[in-house]
DNA sequence: CGGATTGTTGATAAAGTTCAAACACGGTGG
DNA sequence: CCACCGTGTTTGAACTTTATCAACAATCCG
């Protein structure tokens, strides 16, 4: 098995237990953008690192509208709260062409049993995504259009930085505008509108699936920005 | 130490574990309505779980503005999170006086290390609660203002009626309009407006901390509401 | 080429916010 | 006892934000 690297979020986990994971990695898949790879209500038995790309969770209400939950980086475990649960309320999909790797949920339940310190580490992965879900709900209740966007870009681009997927100017989000609404919870139209006017005030522009920062302080003022609920262990200057 | 009962969320638990859980109970604690239990960013070495009484969770932004994340209900661990991640990113306090138990995280390891088994029990729990998370966020950018408020109403009556608080009409829910502002993401008038066209409509009244469901199945239309996303092991109407 | 998806703009409608005022209620201090 | 204050509820009116409808250009893909 070819080895992995600890970046984003998985460098949380301290190293003997990522040595230990490692081993337990059953296979490698890659994924086209836009493929469905987990559809919401299936019993899964394995649960999935992505390595390479990006990825969105999303529910789909009775209307048929989808509302995206999550979206997840390199280094994020995308689905490993169907290790306690069995199966999941959400579907998820890549964006890009997406590498994952899989683990048994057989091999990750021998791995907790053997220390209840990797359990717990294990467990405080999900807790953090639980937290973002958190700040998703206050983007979505207490931030109007322009700060509830500038808030999601700021969150993104800080995730980004902390897989080493952006450089501190350009960071690659392929998602459309109408993914965008879906994230959002804005029509299409309106999200354009807000982007113009992101980009009129010289703060950032997103083109092509790739954001790019002009003003930062000016980004994260507007989008009211504190990554407090990140749980941030290492400092982001120093790399990770 | 008394017995605990086991309704609701920690009805859950496999027996065996609820029954070595109940021993490592510390104390009971009792606090008043409106009362914080933990402040943000406090480090924490115990969590509680809810046997009496309805607690809110809520994140404050750098503008002032409160977003409600979560209600709790008898039978939730409020604070179980904690245990993963040592702090909290948000305020938890209660609605009314409100009664928890209270285990030390120290206990709760030991109980993590004797049985992978019950460890993964008790992620579960928190993952749950991270998929009401997800419904919510689904709920504010997804619904509107009657829908969103008519499914919050369900959520709560549901979940109410399964730790045995709700006798299929009327629900304790001791949330001013203020309150219900934060948790649905709107200004107190407009709930007021709302809350006037559920009760037109023949739905719903909310007054005096008491909802009172008039037509069960208009309110889950109105509020596109499935339970899915609640993992419900055992059937509602088999009682729990 | 033709069709589908995406991005953009304008006009109009709807939803929700803000401001303001009135009323009820419980507590508090004179 | 009453006057007063803060909080919660309700309503009206003006205003802002966002959605919806419609049209069109650009791009990608078969």
């Amino acid at each position: 098995m070819q080895k992995l690297t600890r970046t984003g979020m998985v460098h949380r986990l301290p190293e003997p237990l990522w040595d230990r994971l490692q081993a337990l990695c059953e296979r490698i898949d890659t994924l086209p953008p836009r493929a469905v790879m987990t559809h919401a209500g299936a019993l899964l038995d394995h649960s999935a690192l992505l390595i390479d790309g990006l990825m969105v969770r999303h529910v789909t209400g009775g209307g048929g509208n989808r509302q995206m939950v999550s979206l997840q980086v390199p280094g994020d475990f995308v689905d490993l709260h169907a290790l306690p649960l069995g199966r999941l309320d959400h579907d998820v999909l890549t964006l890009d062409a997406c590498r994952v790797a899989l683990f048994p949920h057989a091999a990750l339940r021998r791995l907790m049993a053997e220390s209840e310190e990797d359990a717990r580490a294990m467990w405080a992965l999900t807790m953090i995504d639980a937290s973002i879900h958190r700040h998703w709900t206050f983007r979505m209740g207490s931030l109007r259009a322009m700060a509830g966007l500038a808030n999601f870009l700021c969150e993104t681009a800080l995730r980004l930085d902390l897989c080493g997927r952006g450089d501190g100017e350009r960071y690659p989000i392929p998602l459309t505008q109408p993914e965008l609404a879906d994230v959002c919870g804005m029509s299409v139209v309106h999200i354009g509108r807000v982007l113009r006017d992101l980009r009129e005030a010289g703060m950032c522009t997103l083109r092509e699936g790739v954001l790019t920062i002009r003003d930062r302080a000016a980004l994260e003022k507007a989008g009211n920005f504190d990554p407090g609920y990140l749980y941030l262990p290492w400092d982001p200057e120093a790399g990770g």
